[in-house]
RNA sequence: GCCCAUAUGGCUCAGGGGUAGAGCACUUCCUUGGUAAGGAAGAGGUCGUGAGUUCAAGUCUCACUAUGGGCUCCA
């Protein structure tokens, strides 16, 4: 036997380890290194040191549960003490001890009436065997550490050496906000030191993609805490940005056969009850009164559109009718759950809503999902959908529900397009497909969104005049592509690091004047610019050259423009290429046609 | 909302009971420079807010506000 044998993965894809499997097991070696298997079994095992070192140190512990996670592993447990970031040195002080007693992990069986009694004084050992079915349950034993555990483990603490505790946090016990909170410690591990180091420095490098660091080095946004929380600003520099992603997408939807409408920012809470958004949403919203009449600012645009649609008499000619408005909504959100511009209390949707019959749902699903398709391409997004159905507070009938849900599946499965289900995670007036994208730190964020909704027509009799002259209600979808313009800037801002193309940056060009001389030139050189609308910007500062230089390269700007005499003679640029890293001189027109050249790329 | 942590000039941070410090940015002057920091002088902070302990509080305690990391993923 290898001495680097960890486990071993059974014909069905399992993992066993080598404690349960003996001394003879026919199946796939896990050899100690950074494969999936590998990682996850030592990852698993660290938790289990950790637990042990937690212990030692605080005798009163009660552990909780200790599994593998995307990033790496966490235990929740239970002490008397309060655990904070210092105390993660003591106890990663305490796991290196451990190991250094050469502790073989053994495994044994008990039956759960044992387990019960065993653990009786342990109300956290309590929870995990009520949700064990099994009538054998494993404990894991190193030393004098036992853990129920259904394992895998690695087969000895020497394969526990590279790990680092990341991070302390509480979390709820069984994800219950109705429950106790108990501790949780967040760590990392691999099989070799080298890819820690790497993981860790690649942790750091994200963080200087975070957008709320580029976002406030670059003035693009800021928050005020005399102001509010979960409230943006936007500065110039972040306004130009905005702007320019608006133009570009209100292009794309007059393309598309949308038209433009905007609904009031308040409306009277009658209308609120109506739409069920009292009852199944009104935690979220705010309220207002006004000549003693309750209102509510909208936490959604649909019911502006409804109203809009219902105005004027509609013909089945009129179907698909699609509205769009670039609303602002706003949403209590739970104030530990705001985080930079991605959650946020007041943000824009760019939110439409088709109104077409039932036989129109699965093409116009179709042309959505190519449209969010054609958006994610632009930017180079990788992203992910998920269909999302009944949630526990909802309107409406179960069959109408079960209809809807199947029309959106029933469109992404005609185009063969990937998607998972979330239960239960669908708006309370109809499911929806969910369009996911991932930060800097790998966290994933919903931004698109399509939702299929039989219910609010019904609530406001919204109708149509079908072929036969009979009056029909149509079905609504609601829809937004980037889900909020807060929330897809900051991705947008983790995923260019700042360094947008030119059709989005917030400045496009800077001139830097080599002396006092070409002052005029830059100016002219801006007004021609300005009007094929690029967003220009003169460093003539009395400073040096260099440091102008430096200073524009800072900026993350597209282009610098240099000039000086020679340029002035020969009416060229000297440009350095921020996305080609290169310099080089063009003529003015040249330069012109680059420029325009850039900007349509922006076009979708 | 809950758990843990943090809050010092515009920004990044130092200072840990005895009346505020650095670098960058900013202002003025000198320098007029060909591609990532030229030089000098100056201005700017009731140390997040409010209470409390103390002869004395950025510094200790408490509350509040804001920010950060978490709170689905089963031994």
């Amino acid at each position: 036997m290898s001495e680097n044998l960890i486990g071993y993965i059974d014909n069905q894809g399992n993992i066993v380890d080598t404690q349960s499997a003996g001394e003879t097991f026919d199946g796939q070696v896990i050899e100690y290194n950074n494969s999936a298997e590998s990682l996850e079994i030592v990852r698993h095992s660290t938790a289990h040191l950790m637990a042990q070192a937690i212990t030692e140190l605080y005798s009163n512990a009660k552990f909780f549960v200790g599994p593998v996670v995307d990033e790496g592993f966490y235990y929740d447990f239970k002490v008397d003490e309060k655990i904070g970031e210092e105390d993660l040195k003591k106890i990663e002080k305490t796991m290196k001890a451990l190991i250094k007693k050469k502790h073989k992990i053994e495994k044994y069986e008990i039956t759960k009436t044992e387990a019960l009694t065993r653990f009786a004084n342990d109300e956290l050992k309590q929870a995990v065997l009520s949700k064990i079915d099994d009538e054998t349950i494993s404990v894991y034993k190193q030393g004098d550490f036992e853990d129920l555990c259904r394992g895998p483990h690695v087969p000895a603490l020497r394969f526990l050496n590279n790990f680092k505790l990341t991070r302390v946090a509480g979390a709820y016990l069984g994800g219950d906000e109705n429950a106790e909170m108990l501790t949780r410690i967040y760590g990392v591990a691999f099989a070799d030191k080298e890819s820690l180091k790497a993981h860790m420095l690649m942790l750091e490098e994200a963080k200087k993609r975070d957008h709320r660091k580029i976002g406030a080095e670059m003035e693009l946004f800021m928050f005020d805490e005399e102001s509010g929380a979960g409230l943006p600003f936007w500065m110039p520099k972040g306004a130009r940005l905005r702007h320019k992603l608006e133009t570009i997408l209100h292009k794309a939807h007059r393309k598309r056969g949308y038209e433009p409408v905007r609904g009031p920012e308040i409306l009277k809470s009658e209308m609120w009850h109506t739409s069920g958004h009292y009852a199944c949403y009104g935690e979220n919203m705010y309220l207002t009164n006004i000549d003693e009449q309750e209102y509510g600012i909208k936490p959604m645009n649909c019911i502006g559109h409804i109203q809009i649609f219902k105005q004027s008499g509609k013909s089945y000619r009129d179907l698909p009718l699609r509205y769009y408005e670039y609303g602002v909504v706003h949403r209590h959100e739970k104030s530990g759950v705001l985080h930079g511009l991605l959650r946020v209390r007041e943000f824009t949707q760019d939110d439409a809503h088709i109104f077409c019959t039932p036989e129109q749902i699965a093409p116009e699903v179709i042309k959505v999902v190519e449209f969010v398709d054609s958006v994610m391409q632009l930017f180079g997004f990788e992203y992910t959908m998920e269909v999302a159905t009944k949630p526990e507070k909802a309107i409406g009938e179960d069959a109408v529900w079960d209809l809807a849900t199947d029309g959106l599946k029933k469109a992404l499965d005609e185009n063969s397009l990937p998607y998972t289900i979330d239960e239960g995670g669908g708006a309370f007036y109809g499911p929806k497909i969910d369009v996911k994208i991932t930060d800097a730190l790998g966290r994933k964020w919903q931004c698109g969104t399509i939702q299929v909704d039989f219910n609010l027509p019904e609530r406001f009799n919204v109708e149509y005049v079908a072929e036969d002259n009979t009056r029909k209600q149509p079905v609504m979808i609601h829809r937004a592509i980037l889900g909020s313009f807060e929330r897809f800037i900051a991705i947008l801002t983790e995923h260019y690091a700042g360094e947008f193309p030119l059709f989005l940056a917030p400045t496009q060009v800077i001139i830097v004047p080599i002396s006092e001389a070409h002052n005029e030139y830059a100016k002219e050189l801006q007004s021609k610019l300005i009007d094929i609308d690029i967003d220009c910007e003169i460093f003539d500062k009395n400073d040096s050259l260099n440091k102008r230089v430096r200073n524009a390269e800072k900026q993350r700007v597209p282009f610098v423009a240099i000039i000086g005499d020679e340029e002035m003679q020969n009416s060229t640029v000297a440009l350095r290429d921020r996305r080609q890293k290169e310099q080089y001189n063009l003529t003015q027109e040249e330069f012109m046609v680059k420029l325009t050249q850039q900007l349509n790329e922006g076009k979708i």
